[in-house]
DNA sequence: CGGCGATTTGATAATGGTCAAGTGCCGTGG
DNA sequence: CCACGGCACTTGACCATTATCAAATCGCCG
C-alpha cells in the first residue's frame, strides 16, 4: 500500500541551459515542471538541433520514463527552472495502486503526443512567418492555460536562437520572420515577453485552431482566452 | 469480469484511400492494423496535407480514442488494408481489468511518440534525400521487425505524392531525390518494393539510428536486421 | 485505341540558408 | 566611472535548396 503523500521526490531549481536529461540515459525518473521553461530537443547527424516540445509549468517531459528504458532525446531548461523528480518505479507503483492517476497520466502522455503531431505539421508545411505565428499562438495558449498569461501577454523567454530550433529556421530567417510579424501588426515580442495584439489575425495567418492541445481535458483549465480563440 | 476472449471487435477490409477515423471524430473506436499500410495526417490552411506517421502490422494507429474525447488528425488507408475496430469503451475496461495489458498499450502509445518526434527532427532538420533516406530506413526497419522484409527487401506502396506528404517536400523534388538516391546506389525503389543495397551506407546519409523506435521493447522482436544495424 | 493517374523532365521563381560585419546591451574588472 | 568582452540581435549581400508551373512520357485498364 502506497500513500500518495509517501512518493519521495526531489525538487530541484536548475540554472538555464541545463541537461535534466540526456539521449541515451537509462530512463529512471520522471519530472515535473513547477515552474520556468523546458525542451525537448535531439542533435542530428550534423549536428544540428532540433526542439521537438516545449514544456511549461504543470507539464512532464518525460512520461517516457514510465514504460521505456532509454531516453531517445535531451530535455534542458531554457530558463531557470524548479522541476520535480520522481523515481519511475515509484510513479510505477502509485500507477498500480490507483487506476485514476495512471489515467490521468496516460491522458497527459497521449496529449504530449497529440502536440507533437502538429509540430510535425508546423515544421513540414507552414512558410518561416507563419510558422512563428503558429508556434507563439500555441505557447500563449498554454501558458494561458496554465495561468501564465493575462491580456495576451505572457514571458516567453525564448532567445532567436531557440526558436529556430523549434521551428527548424535559421537565426538569421528567424529574426526576419518576426520583424515581418511585429510589423504586420499582431505580435510583439521583446525582452521575452511576448504579446498578442490581435489574436484572431495571428491564429488566422498561423493556421492555428487549438483543439489539438486538448485543454478542456486539462482539469477544467479551460480560460477565457481558450474559449474566445476556439472559433 | 471481462474475458480477453469476450472483447467485441470488428473486422473491416478497406481499399486505398479510405479515411478510417476523420479530423473531428468522436473518439469512440481504437483500431489495430492486420495487415496494410495506413497513415495518419492532418490538412493545414492552406489544403497541404502533411502525414505525421505511417501505420504498418501490429500498429494501433488511434490509441488516442482511449483517453481523449476528439480525434485531431485524419488516419487513411493507404494501401488496401485489414483493421480490426474494438470500442474505446471496451478497451479501456479490459485495461481496468488488466493493467499489464493497460501498461502495453501504454508503452506502444509512448514509442509511437518517440517516432513522431524522430520526425520533427526529419523533417525540420535535414536536407531532402537525406529525409528520405531516413524514411525509408525507419520503414525498412519497422517493417522488418514486422516479418515483413527479408534480404534488404520490402513492400512499401507508398507513390510520390504520399512520400511528400509525409517528408514535406513537393512532389517533384521527391521524385528528383530519389533518382539521386538510387543513382547513388545505396537503394532501389520501384513499383512500392522498396530495396535497400547499403543498409549501412544509407543509416549513415539518413543520420538513422533506431534506438528511436525501441524494438527490443517490442515482444522480443528484435531481428538479425535489427541487430544488424544498431550500431 | 483512348484516357487517366503516376512519374519524369525542363525552365524559372521563391523561399530560406550562409557568411560576414555591425550594433546594442549588460556584466565584469581595472 | 569607464573600458572591455561576450552575447544576442540586426543588417546586407549572395547563394542554395526547394517550390512551382507546364509539358511530356509511361504504364495500365477499360
Amino acid at each position: 500500500m502506497l500513500a500518495v503523500d509517501a512518493i519521495p521526490y526531489q525538487l530541484r531549481t536548475l540554472a538555464r541551459g541545463v541537461e535534466v536529461v540526456s539521449e541515451g540515459d537509462d530512463a529512471t525518473v520522471c519530472i515535473v515542471v513547477l515552474n520556468g521553461l523546458l525542451a525537448t530537443s535531439k542533435v542530428n547527424e550534423f549536428g544540428k538541433r532540433q526542439t521537438t516540445a516545449l514544456h511549461v509549468k504543470g507539464d512532464m517531459p518525460d512520461l517516457m520514463g514510465l514504460h521505456l528504458d532509454k531516453v531517445d532525446h535531451d530535455v534542458r531548461t531554457i530558463t531557470q527552472s524548479t522541476v520535480a523528480r520522481i523515481s519511475s518505479t515509484h510513479l510505477s507503483a502509485l500507477c498500480a495502486e490507483y487506476p485514476r492517476i495512471a489515467a490521468s497520466l496516460w491522458r497527459t502522455t497521449l496529449i504530449d503526443a497529440s502536440i507533437v503531431r502538429e509540430w510535425v505539421v508546423n515544421v513540414g508545411s507552414r512558410p518561416a512567418a507563419n510558422r512563428l505565428a503558429h508556434l507563439m499562438c500555441e505557447m500563449m495558449m498554454r501558458l494561458d492555460a496554465a495561468g501564465l498569461a493575462s491580456d495576451g501577454t505572457c514571458a516567453l523567454e525564448l532567445s532567436q536562437m531557440e526558436l529556430s530550433d523549434a521551428t527548424g529556421l535559421s537565426t538569421v530567417h528567424v529574426n526576419r520572420s518576426l520583424q515581418y510579424l511585429r510589423g504586420e501588426g499582431p505580435l510583439s515580442f521583446v525582452n521575452g515577453v511576448l504579446t498578442i495584439h490581435d489574436q484572431q489575425a495571428l491564429s488566422q495567418f498561423g493556421g492555428f485552431s487549438p483543439e489539438y492541445l486538448h485543454l478542456a481535458l486539462r482539469k477544467g483549465r479551460l480560460h477565457r482566452y481558450a474559449a474566445a480563440t476556439s472559433n
